[in-house]
DNA sequence: CCGAGGGATCGATCGATGTCAATACGTTGA
DNA sequence: TCAACGTATTGACATCGATCGATCCCTCGG
């Protein structure tokens, strides 16, 4: 047996000995991750981040913020991008709860949502040293 | 030629023009992305919110920051993944500059860097409405 | 009704990515 | 120096995702 496989543990911050993780799981909502992250509530988080993790849908969440209400027509030219390609994007994007589309007539507007991004900003704010002063150290 | 092809035109704000971007700038850390997202700011935002995109690395950089440093050797069983796994997603993370390691004898230890997480939330600033009054029109 | 046009869906292509066994590398302790 | 151990890299596999042409659906104008 190991009698020092582990490095001398953290010393930061308390020793966060976990063991298994049995929680049963899937009981997270999307409502605040407390303390700990779930499984559920990674994905979750993911599936939202992967949402920016893309240049083209960046720039487009970019176009309908700066100006509130953004037709699909007048997309493809500023994203340089095929009409399919753009509907996909904006259907990612939906589907992640960044955005959604109101139709009217033959087109469809889109607008984001900005709870969805308080959220996902208060999801950062949860992963730097959680303590109260931080940053300011460069 | 469409006479009137376009919808009515947005009622929010002016009208999105586009225009290239061609700032030549790999690294966007230092500037606060004006009020356009470029091409390139676009690339490396998304480089970080891809790094984010991922309920593994999400988790990991949860466990990072809650213990202030965590050795790479105590990661695989929280992620419950292969050791290569493990190396691979802290080598995104490390690579998208939210994590440094530092090496330690044979560990190598992880923690955040809350400037990078900063850049990203000062980006979500963005998205929302950056107008001084909120649109309400709904 | 029917034609025109915007948008979503389908299908195909191709590159990016998550995963892990096997292995190489680097450091430690004897 | 060598064996042990933590970590990084390689290679292979499977899956996901971005892209766009073709096509269908829906709504509007006539």
């Amino acid at each position: 047996m190991a009698t020092l496989a582990r490095p001398p543990a953290a010393k930061v911050r308390g020793p966060a000995p976990r063991g298994a993780d049995p929680v049963s799981a899937e009981e997270c909502q999307p409502s605040e991750l407390s303390e700990r992250l779930g499984r559920s509530d990674a994905e979750q988080l993911a599936r939202a981040f992967a949402a920016l993790g893309d240049p083209v849908r960046l720039r487009l969440l970019h176009l309908v913020s700066q100006a509130g209400e953004v037709c699909s027509c007048d997309l493809a030219v500023p994203l340089d991008k095929a009409q399919p390609t753009v509907s996909h994007h904006t259907s990612v994007l939906a589907d992640a709860g960044l955005i959604v589309g109101d139709r009217r007539g033959r087109w469809v507007w889109w607008h984001v949502v900005p709870e969805r991004l308080a959220n996902l900003r208060s999801a950062l704010d949860l992963m730097p040293i959680d303590g109260p002063a931080d940053e300011t150290d460069l």
